[in-house]
DNA sequence: CTTCTCCTCAACCGTTCAGTTGAGTAAGGA
DNA sequence: TCCTTACTCAACTGAACGGTTGAGGAGAAG
């Protein structure tokens, strides 16, 4: 794994265990026993799925007694919106132009009124 | 890796050389050839990289004689914002329920009758 | 002090990944 | 026809990943 932050993140969420873990994380905070419990898993490989999630910086943990409460760092999320939102826009804005494009090429003088619609992904 | 659709496109935008055949799709299509130009490892390896990309279904190929060119499925990015949007406003609302209290315990007595239910799902 | 709980570290194992080289296919150009 | 271009497939290699077991530290509880 690369080890730039998007990489990391990226790289953390494309495990569908951290993805769940996230997604519990988001409704409270919960020690590592209590995230391992679900899973069919050793405690040991919660607590390194856990320094994946921490290490991309979406998790931190601080200390009470021997638990260790892991808390979700939500805006470490903005990285991966940023960096989306920016392509897929381009990727709009040029097909805007394709349409423009077309659009002329059909002879179609009048100032070009955009229609994009879109379907859901599969 | 899961085969499922969001580990498969966490999964290939965790690769930084990856990402950046994204960047410069968005900025229109572009044959395997092309891609390769810019990087310093073989074609079959970055025919490889298109094939993750076109397996999380971010990119399509067509055929023009021998070239392939490749076309960014803009689209796809919906299923990763929809999963992150979910759960960054699920930690916001925890968020602020937690400054209600917070201001509670203050001595600052406004009634707050908004609970928040958690229901976690993969 | 002893024991138990909670968690992390270290070593290992099998699988997957990102890269390589070599061969092969499909199409255009000489 | 032969040659070159564009790309993919197959086999291999080393590194990283996700899991395991075992050992051990830190702190509460007895």
């Amino acid at each position: 794994m690369a080890d730039d932050p998007l990489s990391r993140i990226f790289g953390a969420l494309a495990d569908p265990t951290r993805r769940d873990m996230v997604a519990r994380l988001a409704a409270g905070d919960a020690t590592v026993g209590d995230l391992a419990d679900p899973y069919d898993v050793s405690v040991q490989a919660v607590s390194k799925h856990i320094k994946v999630l921490a290490d991309a910086g979406l998790v931190s943990q601080s200390k009470d007694a021997q638990r260790r409460p892991c808390h979700l760092e939500a805006d470490v999320f903005d990285l991966v919106t940023v960096w989306i939102e920016r392509y897929r826009h381009q990727a709009e804005q040029r097909y805007d132009r394709l349409d423009a494009v077309l659009a002329e090429m059909r002879g179609e003088e009048r100032p070009t009124d955009r229609h994009l619609e879109q379907g859901a992904a599969s």
